[in-house]
RNA sequence: GCGGGUGUGGUGAAAUUGGUAGACACGCUAGACUUAGGAUCUAGUGCUUCACGGCUUGGGGGUUCGAGUCCCUCCACCCGCACCA
């Protein structure tokens, strides 16, 4: 009977679940270890294979962990809240719950195919009330908690109102929107609304109106990490900034823990500098500059206060709250319509005209504070609203921006710095002079805080996080506005505010949400009810802490759960979350830290990246013939001799070719070395050959290749494709180069690559005399026939259903079995790597599988499992893979402890060994790779009663490892001339002794003086001649 | 533009602190035994040379007895951020 993974590996899955193997508990007596993967999403297609690289990683470490004697905390779950099933529902009428429902349901059995160790008692569903239940309820306590700046943590709301109650804003250190002062009688003096927006300014959760990103298709505001290129995340939608009454998180209150905190993390550099730079922290100095004639002053931040010689002109975002007051009467109209045209510009339009600079001038000027020049006030889209106090003290000298404004609008550039061997001092600045870097800079703020016109500040990118939505599928808050519009929370015993059910998810128009229209649920006898949702991240921000005790209904989390499993040991997902949901999730874990819910401030110790499975996409561009001459003649510039002559050229093997052909083909080859060449090529002249009546059209060829076999099919499909309906595929494949005529003499059939999954047996191509004349199909393969040229190539990209690229894990689990499939996924290269998803491996792997399972069992079925006594041979064999796996385990090298153990089997084969007390530990030592195999094993040949899973991964015994001999490579300068193998007992002289009369080394030595001899004791002898 | 990463055979990739470059696999070549469902086994396989040898980790330079690894410089590709003052 030979290796049958179909025949066994259902019967142990049902078996483990039977058994509730990967239950977990508390358990006081063992250490505890939470291994987490990111919650998928569950959309509407299922897993694809690059999905579980990191599902399998994760088990693999979490197996390891489990037969370490830890008790693993390793749980799945769904974050089921989010636009793709409200866009769905909106398509075609299916209620997300109902979508997300069966999607999840899918999920989760393709998840348990892959034989992953969930303890699924525990999952999570972001959709669930029980589980938003207490996303509301967190959302309450940041509503009802403000940040101290001073104590640098979250405090009740109550101090804040008793601290304005005693002193007013009198030694506050809260942080919030707008630097607010009053006295203690004044707040009293206030009316309800007015104190309600006071308290506003400072809760972290809070309600403003602020510029947001308005995503007009999505019907949405948007965080700005789901904002990409100035285009929506999801959907690439424009997108524009609006102000709008909003929900927001104060994440900036949080900016200096959440960047001090990643200093203890296992992070990889990388993440940790993604997130260091979203968070953007800059010293520098505020300086108030009084505006001429006026009460009013602009405020500035700048990083370089010791350019503050070197300022011409001053500069406002055009949304700057002075403007209207400063305009002198004769710019109004240039500024007014200024601010129009600012507003009418989308992110996409504002950022692809980066380099052309615009703006007005106000009329009004600044005083300059030390020189008492007058200043002009510009106003410019260049500067940001939300950066620093949204204007700036532009220094032509020091800013490119500033320098290109200037020279437009013919504004001054003062010289204040000088380069002097590689460093740039300071000149023309009174006290600044001949200062340089951090120095002038300090000393520059010195001066301008003892004369009181501006003080050291820090400032940070990180902007607090826009949190409402104007959409269905998501929490609502559990907030309703009183009589006077005031916000309300709703009581936790209150908790959860259901999501009503409706069948109208269509975003009303004037950026309402959909639950606006479902009035029964809107108006209460409190008031009207929030209509907005939360985003995408508010589930996310906190699952972890659910799965440590998923079912208790009075807390988020129980405290003795909380206390035990304390935070994430190791965490695996992909590096798409950078700043995002990873962002969010460590404010939320300090927020409760804060309030004395979680017992720990960081949620996540390490985390590891997977890299993404990209998938291969095939393309074919299609021109009519002007294009293609066009393309062509771009490319090939000089060379259209030969291009239209029919003399025969030797190509790139010997092969004899058209020269057409061959020019054309290896040209394109030659000229563009990857596909992003082309990519770029098309993209820059796509334009210009469009807008001279040609036809560009991109299709994908795989679906002609896996319907169609023959290629006169091909070539009718792709001349039958049309704008309206183009060809998308599903498969991978290699590329094709075929011409009419070719197809009509089969005699050129060599040079008509086709790939072997998609021809016929009787149609099957001579696929060998074709590989002897190819030069490099997997770039570019030019494809040509009556009706027009194409191009065809593929790219690697990201594995995605719009891309017509995935290849789905079912099918490979199908034919190979499922241990096979996790231990290929690792043997693909290191986690965190990309790479293109590729099956040509799969083969080795299963042969790997297949040899591992006949050192138990014969090809006919026999158990050859024997009791003899193993030689040191077979132990050494052993105990050093145990060695290497153990160690790449911890660093999670799982590509090459496969490796370990393929050298292993490959071993143990040749030596015959079929003996129990090797092929025991083995089988633990592959169980947490092929977890079906291994319990196969152990149960079945080695006829244990109970489960490898819960068996103790075998340690190494060092002693079984030490050589007696060791094989030298014997160097002469460094350089391997011989080897011998020299008993390990031999001194440093006597190793020399030897190597320098081993005879192989004589010819070497001979003649020349020995100048020096290194010994580096079990790896090398050298020995230097002169 | 700024920041980070990567670059090794025909392919995926190995190589703690500088110490035998190319482990392990795929593919390919030859042979064996067979022939049915992806076979298995043996040998070979970086390039070059009849051979001794020479060359080889993106290119160039350096440090060292010795460099894929350290330093300088240039190039290519990938990712992130981007009028951030």
């Amino acid at each position: 009977m030979s290796y049958r993974p179909e025949e066994f590996e259902k019967k142990w899955r049902e078996y483990w679940e039977e058994k509730h193997i990967y239950q977990v508990e508390r358990d006081e007596a063992k250490p505890k270890f939470y291994c987490l993967d990111m919650f998928p999403y569950p959309s509407g297609k299922g897993l694809h294979v690059g999905h579980p690289l990191g599902y399998i990683a994760s088990d693999i470490y979490s197996r390891y962990k489990r037969m370490q004697g830890y008790n693993v905390l390793h749980p799945m779950g769904f974050d089921a809240f989010g636009l793709p099933a409200e866009q769905y529902a909106i398509q075609t009428g299916v209620h997300p719950a109902d979508s997300t429902q069966a999607n999840a349901k899918r999920y989760r059995e393709q998840l348990k195919q892959l034989g992953l160790s969930y303890d699924w008692s525990r999952e999570v569903k972001t959709c669930d009330p029980n589980y938003y239940r207490w996303t509301q309820w967190i959302f309450s306590q940041l509503y009802q908690h403000y940040y101290d700046k001073e104590k640098a943590n979250a405090q009740p709301i109550a101090e804040l109102i008793a601290h304005f109650e005693t002193k007013g804003t009198e030694g506050l250190q809260a942080a919030g929107t707008e630097a607010l002062e009053f006295k203690p009688a004044e707040w009293k003096a206030r009316s309800k609304v007015e104190q309600a927006n006071i308290l506003m300014n400072y809760r972290l959760a809070y309600r403003s109106e602020s510029y947001v990103n308005w995503c007009e298709e999505l019907g949405t505001v948007l965080a700005n990490d789901e904002v990409k290129d100035g285009v929506s995340e999801r959907g690439g939608f424009p997108v524009v900034k609006k102000p709008m009454m909003q929900w927001s998180l104060r994440t900036t209150a949080y900016a200096e823990r959440l960047l001090g905190g990643l200093e203890d993390l296992e992070w990889s550099d990388a993440l940790k500098l993604m997130q260091e730079n979203w968070i953007g922290k800059s010293r520098g100095a505020l300086i108030h500059f009084p505006v001429k004639g006026m009460e009013h002053q602009v405020s500035v931040f700048t990083t370089r206060p010791d350019t503050i010689f070197g300022v011409s002109f001053m500069v406002l975002a055009p949304e700057h709250d002075l403007i209207q007051e400063i305009t002198t009467l004769e710019q109004k109209e240039s500024v007014e319509s200024y601010i129009k045209y600012v507003s009418s510009r989308s992110e996409r339009e504002r950022m692809s005209e980066m380099q052309d600079m615009s703006g007005a001038f106000t009329g009004a000027f600044v005083q300059h504070p030390l020189t008492g020049q007058d200043i002009p006030i510009y106003i410019s889209e260049y500067v940001l609203k939300d950066y620093g106090t949204g204007a700036i003290m532009a220094v032509p000298d020091g800013d490119d921006r500033d320098r290109r404004f200037a020279e437009k609008y013919n504004l001054p550039i003062p010289i204040i710095q000088e380069e002097k061997q590689d460093d740039i001092y300071i000149i023309n600045s009174e006290f600044l002079d001949g200062l340089t870097g951090d120095k002038a800079v300090d000393r520059a703020i010195e001066v301008i805080s003892k004369k009181g016109f501006g003080e050291a500040q820090i400032n940070f990118k990180l902007r607090d996080a826009n949190f409402s939505r104007q959409r269905y599928w998501g929490e609502p808050f559990p907030i309703y506005y009183d009589d006077e519009g005031i916000p309300q929370l709703i009581q936790d015993n209150e908790l959860p505010v259901r999501l009503p059910g409706t069948d109208d998810f269509k975003p009303s128009s004037e950026g309402k949400s959909p639950l606006s229209k479902v009035k029964e649920w809107v108006i209460t006898d409190r008031g009207r009810r929030e209509t907005d949702t939360m985003p995408g991240f508010a589930g996310s921000s906190w699952y972890y802490f659910r799965y440590m005790d998923p079912h208790n209904s009075s807390a988020f989390a129980g405290e003795d759960a909380l206390q035990y499993w304390k935070d994430v040991d190791l965490y695996i997902g992909g590096a798409e979350h950078a700043v995002g949901h990873l962002l969010y999730a460590r404010m939320w874990c300090k927020f409760l830290y804060d309030i004395g819910l979680s017992p720990v401030d960081e949620p996540f110790k390490k985390l590891v990246n997977q890299g993404m499975i990209q998938g291969r996409s095939s393309f074919v561009y299609r021109a009519n013939e002007k294009f293609a001459e066009a393309f062509l003649k771009k490319l090939l510039k000089e060379n259209l001799s030969s291009y239209e002559s029919d003399v025969l050229i030797e190509g790139a093997n010997g092969k004899t070719f058209s020269a057409d052909f061959a020019c054309r083909f290896s040209k394109v080859v030659i000229e563009l070395k990857s596909m992003s060449d082309l990519e770029r090529y098309l993209e820059t002249h796509r334009r210009d050959f469009e807008s001279a009546g040609y036809i560009f059209l991109p299709i994908s060829i795989e679906e002609l290749f896996s319907n169609y076999h023959t290629p006169e099919v091909i070539i009718n499909k792709i001349e039958s494709a049309t704008e309206s309906a183009p060809l998308v595929t599903s498969c991978c494949n290699t590329g094709l180069f075929i011409s009419r005529d070719m197809v009509k003499d089969r005699s050129h059939v060599s040079e008509l690559h086709v790939d072997v999954s998609m021809v016929s047996e009787k149609d099957k191509l001579d696929l060998k005399a074709f590989e002897a004349s190819r030069v490099d199909l997997d770039k570019v393969v030019y494809l040509t026939n009556a009706q027009g040229e194409y191009l065809c190539g593929h790219q690697v990209e990201k594995m995605s259903k719009s891309k017509f690229n995935v290849v789905n894990p079912d099918d490979v689990v199908e034919q190979y079995g499922t241990d096979c499939f996790r231990l290929y996924e690792m043997f693909l290269g290191p986690l965190d790597q990309a790479k293109p998803w590729d099956t040509q491996n799969i083969g080795g792997v299963s042969k790997f599988l297949r040899k591992f399972y006949h050192l138990y069992w014969s090809e006919d079925g026999d158990v050859l499992l024997t009791k003899e006594e193993p030689t040191k041979e077979e132990l050494k064999v052993l105990h050093q893979c145990i060695k290497k796996v153990h160690e790449d385990i911890e660093r999670m090298g799982f590509n090459t402890c496969i490796s370990a153990m393929m050298i292993a089997v490959n071993e143990l084969k040749k030596l015959n060994c079929h003996k129990r007390d090797i092929l025991e530990p083995m089988a633990c030592l592959i169980a947490p790779f092929a977890p079906h195999m291994a319990e196969e094993l152990w149960q079945v040949a080695l006829g244990h009663p109970d489960s490898v899973v819960i068996q103790a991964f075998p340690d190494w015994v060092e002693k079984y490892l030490v050589e007696d001999e060791i094989d030298y490579p014997l160097c002469i300068n460094g350089k391997k001339r011989a080897e011998a193998s020299f008993s390990k007992e031999l001194s440093r002289e006597e190793l020399i002794e030897k190597a320098i009369t081993h005879e192989d080394l004589q010819k070497w030595l001979d003649g020349k003086n020995v100048v020096k001899t290194i010994v580096v004791p079990n790896k090398m002898i050298n020995v230097v001649v002169k």
